[in-house]
DNA sequence: GCCATTTCTTGCCTTATGGCAAGCCGACCA
DNA sequence: TGGTCGGCTTGCCATAAGGCAAGAAATGGC
């Protein structure tokens, strides 16, 4: 049941740190719509989530909302910069649907991180983890054509799809919700 | 005149600690065109640059190259996924002028990284100041025009125009040398 | 200095995506 | 039952960028 058995997976970690870390965290749920964290707020937590979805977007200077990423079961929802670096956030966390998440402050996370050693190997695989996503899904901003985009969201993250509205997707693929729908009816027609 | 002085910043680091980390580096020069790493290898250091330019680039499915980033002076060319999960590689690092790098090697880094608990910390400030920087790019390639991107380039990283050829520069905003081309005719006639 | 190669520009036409506005449809609600 | 609202689709036209091929300009080797 607890996904923090399954976000916290590093072979150094040993049962009585993950005993130590699971503690340091809070069950707290949000309602569809809340706010995990606001434009401008500074983070002092991140959250593991058990059940639902997040969505996480800028707006650019044209007033649109932009989908920066979403945050699914067994995911962080977190910003690191700003948790880390102590800078207001420039993102906002919306639930999109309801959620159950674990939350850490970042204080307990702290105290952990310097003690134990296979949590700062974790750490760093994770980061690393995140960087390399990025790192893909920025090539396929550049080398991959909207449908080609859709049709790895479809495999890769298929319940994304069915949880989340159609014009949220179109702004993480960088399309308009126009084009996506385009795209879904030529994918459709074309099977 | 050594970049190890500008690479590694952090409130953390003390003088000696400083000596210990400058000490475990070693001076390496790369000629034009040399790769510092490639496809299909497994990374087993990093390079900090002192002079030059390095191009990191992959190849997509049809063939194209695709250039993922430029590493510039007192940047830190590395292939965080494969020197810190010893996997290998999918892109090319290859320097594009003639480059003066310290080099570090994973096992003197691990010590350190261990032992030297702001080491630690710059650690963990580098990386979450690249996901930063790599998030920026990835909006950037979603909500603004290869004019806009083309701009920002040449206003934050004026050397770059300067030392690498168009076509890389093309590729890195995610368009062709032909349309860059053609940008840059229209950017000049505007003023 | 000369040739070969690479880099950059340009013209012509095609294609992918966007902007806007209208319409449709199902959900929710009084 | 009718009304409103959000989510999705569609049509019409505009624009950004690409594909290809030719040529011009710069670079590098010898």
């Amino acid at each position: 049941m607890s996904s923090l058995r399954d976000v916290y997976q590093h072979p150094l970690l040993k049962p009585d740190e993950l005993e130590a870390i699971y503690a340091a965290h809070e069950p707290l749920s949000f309602q569809k719509g809340d706010f995990l964290l606001k434009k401008g707020q500074v983070a002092n937590s991140y959250f593991c989530i058990e059940e639902g979805l997040i969505r996480s977007y800028v707006y650019d200077y044209d007033g649109n909302d932009i989908t920066t990423g979403f945050i699914g079961k067994n995911e962080i929802a977190i910003d690191v910069v700003s948790l880390f670096h102590q800078v207001p956030t420039v993102e906002y966390f919306q639930a999109l649907t309801d959620c159950k998440c674990q939350v850490i402050a970042l204080d307990r996370f702290q105290v952990l991180y310097h003690s134990i050693k296979g949590f700062n190997e974790w750490g760093r695989a994770w980061m690393s983890e995140s960087l390399f996503q990025l790192k893909q899904r920025t090539i396929a901003m550049i080398t991959d054509s909207a449908a080609e985009r859709y049709q790895r969201l479809q495999r890769q993250h298929p319940q994304i799809l069915q949880q989340a509205p159609l014009k949220f997707i179109a702004s993480y693929l960088g399309i308009t919700d126009t084009s996506l729908s385009r795209i879904r009816k030529e994918l459709v027609r074309e099977s």
